[in-house]
DNA sequence: ATGCCTGTCTGGGACAGA
């Protein structure tokens, strides 16, 4: 089962982008972000035509989540985070889908620092962190994907150059401390735990020329419970998505758990075939 | 300190993103 998530940066102008993906990668649960449209305007049809049922939570103009299932309807089991009821910002979604609980969330990136949006990421944060503790346990999968808007280090592994990111929210102390308690209770980042050290970016700025320049911020995490890591056999970066036409500035990233789910292992042996 | 790009909501320019 391939699971992926990906920042589409407004999904009714990204469904070019977003239809050639799926197409090509074929994964069976999608976590997207940063829909920026409204309930009534999510391309459901279009979703539904290319193979896949979704679970979504639109909001005017920014934000709003989603969850795809590639032949199923995905099963909500929470919509927003609990600790905040208001708090009407669209992003955070949870499902099940075929055995494995999906959190797909979208957290506040938090500039400028200091001041008001650096204060809600991190109350958001700390409302993750709680609702992630009543998780981690779960006997089944649980994977929590999306932007966490945290660059988890200052290594090359997960930003190009830290100089003109220094005083930017995803770098802050503070976001990185919140995002380690997060891991501490026992999630495993799929990337980190796969391609250690490598240069697996998920986001290049639109500005300044930093796809071509390969200037690129690893935030766009797959966080797995034991149960899940213990079935964790690829993980990656479609990278090649951030080139295309029409780019969103994030490419997917996604994990590959062997066997899970109910009918997993007969998909997995019909790709083989 | 600002512009650099691109999106939405509008119908020009503000605001947000990261």
């Amino acid at each position: 089962m391939k699971i992926a998530t990906f920042n589409v940066n407004g999904i009714n102008g990204r469904m070019p982008v977003l239809l050639a993906w799926l197409q090509q990668a074929q994964p069976d649960i999608v976590c997207l972000q940063e829909l920026k449209c409204t309930d009534e305007s999510f391309p459901r049809q279009a979703l539904e035509d290319a193979g896949y049922g979704a679970l979504w939570s639109g909001q005017k103009a920014w934000n709003g989540v989603a969850i795809l299932a590639r032949g199923s309807q995905p099963l909500e089991s929470r919509r927003g985070l609990p600790g905040d009821p208001k708090d009407t910002q669209s992003r955070y979604l949870e499902a099940a889908v075929a055995g494995v609980l999906v959190g797909c969330l979208y957290l506040p990136n938090g500039n400028p620092q200091p001041g008001p949006k650096f204060d809600y990421k991190l109350a958001w944060f700390e409302r993750l962190i709680a609702h992630a503790a009543t998780l981690v346990d779960m006997a089944s999968p649980v994977v929590l994907a999306g932007d966490y808007n945290v660059v988890p280090s200052d290594d090359v592994a997960d930003i190009y150059a830290t100089r003109s990111w220094k005083d930017d929210a995803l770098l802050q102390p503070e976001s990185r401390a919140a995002w380690r308690r997060l891991l501490a209770q026992g999630w495993a980042d799929a990337i980190a735990t796969l391609h250690p050290g490598e240069p697996l970016y998920t986001f290049w700025d639109y500005m300044r020329k930093r796809w071509p320049r390969n200037a690129g911020l690893r935030i766009d995490h797959l966080l797995l419970n034991p149960s899940a890591a213990r079935l964790l056999s690829k993980a990656g970066v479609d990278r090649e998505v951030r080139g295309m036409e029409k780019a969103s500035d994030h490419a997917p990233a996604w994990a590959v758990l062997k066997a899970a789910g109910r009918g997993a292992a007969a998909a997995e042996g019909r790709r083989r075939t």
